[in-house]
DNA sequence: ATCCGCATGTAACCCGTTACATGATTCT
DNA sequence: AGAATCATGTAACGGGTTACATGCGGAT
């Protein structure tokens, strides 16, 4: 039972599944809806996915319990305990300071998705590796800029990449230090809901 | 004589050749250098590339002046009228405020080659559109923020992306000042050297 | 009866990744 | 000679985009 190795986009699938049942269309809705989701993926992308993810065993079919109003019948997937697990690994991937700055979002992502599964400890912890790798990748960038003549648009541009991943190092400190101190009450979800009557 | 429409990393491999002639290792070695190309690409995507643009006629191979020295032949393009052409005018493609937030790095990087080739008003032009492209960025992720609830993970990322983005608008506003007001002299290029002797 | 909107798919095409192959030159 | 480095390629494979196809219900 090796792990299945998803690509990100099937990570996110999976990990929006387990937040709650979901149709191809809801999924679609999901991204479209929230600003997180600029990407739009096509339908060539979401069915193949969703197929690929079923053929694993990490999705499956519900059983269609609803009557079918106004419209093609919705095919419902949820989760199976191997996809949940799946998602949980994958939550749990540490942040390497190598691809932060690559897949910001994506990180993003799955800090979002932790919010359910994980303990208030691992996900400070996660924080913690994500505050390491952005100051690292951030002293990288200024050893670099020190190097590069004055004003020149390269050397701009090199400001830009400091400047935002100053940016993104802060909001880490400063969500550590509230997730820290103030324990949360109950938690709340609301990327996705799920079609609930 | 239609525009023969390239992908990003075509834009970006003929933009690297406009500013001197280049080998593709020359290329590969540009961008694991720089911080500014995280992205370091396969010869399986460079090599294509650099054909796929020698077949349309934007770039061509120069005539092998040099001796082999210390490896194999290096096989030197250069861009011809015609990819110049195409290159000004992808440079010139004004800032989506769609496109913004997904090709940010993209954008960046137009920036830095825009230096030798464009004007400094179209330059200002150009960031003129980057600002309010990110002004409104801002402003729609803002109103999406002020509906959800507390300091759920989903809230905080929201707030990540604000924070993000309000850094990149704000070098976008002080580097738009900064060209406004100083004109610089002579113009330095710093991202790809020429092999020049 | 027809068109529109919801919802799920499918096929052709393109391109990037991975892994491998090859050629030439210098170092040991 | 053999290994290491520089440099250019190629083949298999996977997956995304675009565009098209299909099925079903409600509105005109």
């Amino acid at each position: 039972m090796a792990a299945p190795q998803l690509t990100d986009f099937e990570e996110v699938l999976l990990g929006l599944i387990c937040m709650g049942p979901s149709s191809g269309y809801d999924l679609k809705r999901a991204f479209s809806t929230t600003p997180l989701g600029v990407y739009q993926p096509s339908s060539g992308a979401l069915y193949p996915a969703l197929a690929r993810l079923a053929g694993k065993g990490l999705i499956e079919r519900q059983a269609s319990h609803g009557a079918i109003e106004h419209g093609r019948r919705r095919l419902v997937y949820e989760a199976t305990p191997s996809g949940r697990t799946a998602n949980i690994t994958w939550l749990r991937v540490p942040v390497s300071p190598v691809t932060v700055s690559r897949d910001l979002g994506l990180h993003l992502m799955r800090f979002v998705m932790m919010e359910a599964l994980l303990s208030r400890d691992e996900v400070l912890g996660w924080l913690r590796d994500l505050i390491d790798a952005l100051s690292i990748f951030v002293a990288d960038v200024e050893r670099y800029r020190a190097v590069v003549a004055g004003p020149s648009h390269a050397a701009l541009a090199l400001d830009h990449g400091i400047a935002v991943h100053r940016a993104s190092l802060a909001w880490a400190r400063a969500t550590w230090e509230m997730l820290a101190t103030a324990p949360p009450g109950p938690p709340a979800r609301a990327l996705l809901e799920a079609p609930t009557s």
